[in-house]
DNA sequence: AGCAGAGCGGAACGATCCGTTCCACTGTTA
DNA sequence: TAACAGTGGAACGGATCGTTCCGCTCTGCT
């Protein structure tokens, strides 16, 4: 059987498909944690050549666009997601539990204006916010939201929330999450439920801010 | 009268210290815009010579470690004039509002890391903890405080309204308001008294973000 | 009046960084 | 075994930035 024919192939483009992926999950770490960063941190995190990055992407720029849209297709997709299910408060408090676990924020506003975007991305864009303006009605409509509160209000929030950020992901995650529980508190209408989700910020969990950065 | 006596110097004297002035809100303003912004584009905004400059501080990072030195002294001074408020709330809240508005948190957290910090650094440091762990407590003892959010929420809380940022500095300040009244009223426990405020940010307000960055 | 020098503007320099290109090499496919 | 897709990484050229330096101006003193 030739490896071109059926699924899994081998060798040589087995290892090209895998870098596929390798290098976008790279792009994603190193872009995230600094919009700024150049190309050759991608390859090295990503454990390839130079080269690798550039038979996929002409350059930079264009690299930069097809990961912010990525994250722009990922908030969308979670905004219908969240449409879906019926509750109207639990949609609204899903979504945004979602967007800011996986970081879109970050990818769609950061890396805005370091490129020039396609027209597509304008089309997504808007329908993202049509998407956005529905859950925040329906939110409306439930009661729980209070009612000055607007769909705009929710590009603060996740901006809030992206703007926490501790060396290690997971404990971001966790602090993003106590973060936009007190954000969705001061949203809603009526008195809160439980208590602030996580283990509450320490003492020494800030310092690392103040290590001389290189 | 010779020039050097009295209080009121004249001529090229007094055009320096207003220099001194005119560089360190300079500087400010630029920093605060981007963190690593070049040491030119501060003399640029002050509208002097480069030479004004290096006439001051020894370097780049001598600069930064001051800016960063007086927004920590700001904070200090901020929570000093909070503990002298009778109410407990109030001075929890009141000092939140002022360093929100002076945008401290960003002086001291963003250009943290980019110099070697003094020993009175960390001894203001350790004050301004101290300070702020007893603003908590005293809003804790008001019963307005959720018993479960720690003095290091603050944190948390202080980074998301620096986030908030527009091309307008006045609008940026009323957005921050807005978002901090959300966070204050998801860190009470009593339900919220007024509306949201300022103007809820509208539709074409983020739209900068897309501009191309040069 | 005249001089010494503080204060300043901005060109010039050297170091660093970064995006992109290029070439040699390797394993795979036909 | 010939052709080539895929790759690693050195090398290049341009840009950026911190810092220095030189010449000028205006002041304050003698």
């Amino acid at each position: 059987m030739s490896p071109t024919s059926g699924k899994t192939l081998g060798g040589r483009r087995a290892q090209a498909a895998r870098n596929d992926e390798v290098i976008l999950e790279a792009a994603r770490a190193v872009f995230l944690d600094d919009p700024k960063a150049p190309i050759a941190a991608v390859a090295e995190r990503a454990g390839v050549g130079i080269s690798a990055l550039y038979r996929r992407y002409a350059g930079k720029e264009d690299l930069l666009r097809q990961l912010c849209h990525d994250g722009l297709r990922r908030y969308v997709a979670e905004a219908e997601t969240a449409l879906a299910e019926p509750d109207d408060w639990a949609a609204f408090t899903g979504f945004l539990a979602r967007v800011v676990d996986a970081d879109v924020h970050s990818l769609t506003v950061h890396l805005a204006g370091t490129f020039t975007p396609t027209e597509e991305m304008g089309r997504d864009a808007v329908r993202a916010g049509e998407l956005a303006a529905a859950l925040v009605d329906r939110a409306h409509a439930s009661g729980r939201l209070r009612p000055d509160a607007v769909v705009h209000d929710l590009g603060l929030l996740l901006e809030a929330c992206a703007a926490v950020r501790v060396p290690d992901p997971e404990r971001t995650r966790q602090l993003r999450r106590r973060q936009l529980a007190v954000l969705v508190a001061g949203l809603s209408s009526e008195p809160d439920a439980g208590p602030l989700p996580g283990p509450a910020p320490a003492a020494g969990e800030f310092d690392w801010r103040w290590r001389r950065r290189e």
